[in-house]
DNA sequence: GTACGATCTTAAGATACCTTAATTTTTTTT
DNA sequence: AAAAAAAATTAAGGTATCTTAAGATCGTAC
């Protein structure tokens, strides 16, 4: 396939928005990358696998989430273009995944094996840098919505949603955007009325 | 100061756990961290201020905290010797930090400054790599405390919290383990009653 | 060793959010 | 277009956790 594609266009553009790579470093590293087409609601990863690539969303939305002791489902993360998507203590541990990672909307990912990735790591060193970078980023988000579930109800966490992701509240059913905040799908309705 | 002392094992012992780095450079990045003591109660760092330093402990129990709107605590993280603590936020984007890291007990740090380690970054490779897998790892670990957060009682996350960190436990006061829970002094102490 | 500040406990009343279950609306499939 | 499935709403009753405020301990400084 050529690279020049919409989905290679969205991953080159991610690379290159925070590291520089030489041209011929750029065509090794995204021709590692293979596409997989998912229809709505097939899984990319289900709990008990072991996940073993790191996976780019080029198009689509997708969703990961657990199961709770009680068989509640906790979305985690939602992932539309240009984000990446994984149970990465799966695929950091090499042990089977506790998440799955499910499309909730016919979805593009491109995706590199952790085998190819760890040599090319050697090869292209602004690869390193760029996954460094984007797990600083992902930690300090994550930590963000750590603390608006410590000090926010859940009223102000719908609203700075709503806010935030404009793009992924038109995508995903509300019922899912209220297991990622936390709350029952009920009470958000609820809250919804009171507007 | 001499390299061999036991702040610095600590930090060698951090480095060396998860990378292989080749004699003279490991001396170059160790004596690249200068320490610093802090008596019980002092500030690392405070709110407002540009975090510079990348800081692990050597010694003692800090902790790293936010005020919401109300002016409640909210605990992020303590940190005991080889833990690494900061307002990563801060320290990523050199704005003002949003958070405070105090030192609970009397503590020594082992910081680098920014600017030195990115230029380090480009001499010593497995540095970028060990901090890649670092925050790979605390993202993971966030990720796994805010689906405690999400799916158990504050009974389950406080079990849990003194099986994990029973050393911690030690050193920190009880409103403080409430403060980190998500829950309130008050109702962490009903809770011991009960038991 | 006394005294003061910090921490922990107790208890009553309040509330944010949950559970259940039935109904309606929307979307998907045939 | 009808039927089936998925998602959203409504409402009543329940509970985990909070708030407030007072009193009891503990720790540390003088």
């Amino acid at each position: 396939m050529s690279f020049s594609n919409q989905a290679y266009k969205a991953l080159i553009g991610d690379l290159t928005s925070l590291v520089e790579i030489p041209e011929h470093q750029l065509s090794l590293v995204i021709s590692s990358f293979k596409p997989k087409k998912l229809t709505k609601k097939a899984y990319l990863l289900n709990k008990g696998e072991v996940s073993n690539h790191m996976r780019f969303v080029a198009e689509g939305c997708l969703r990961s989430y657990m199961l709770d002791n009680n068989g509640q489902e906790h979305i985690l993360q939602f992932g539309i273009s240009g984000w990446w998507v994984n149970d990465l203590y799966s695929y950091l541990t090499r042990k089977p995944a506790t998440h799955f990672v499910q499309a909730i909307q016919p979805s593009t990912v491109l995706q590199i094996h952790r085998d190819t990735l760890e040599k090319l790591y050697n090869r292209v060193p602004s690869l390193e840098r760029f996954f460094r970078i984007k797990f600083q980023n992902a930690y300090t988000a994550l930590q963000e919505r750590h603390l608006d579930k410590m000090s926010l109800t859940a009223k102000d966490r719908y609203e700075n949603f709503r806010r935030k992701y404009r793009d992924i509240e038109q995508m995903v059913p509300q019922y899912m955007i209220a297991s990622y905040l936390g709350i029952t799908p009920e009470f958000l309705s609820a809250m919804r009325k009171k507007e």
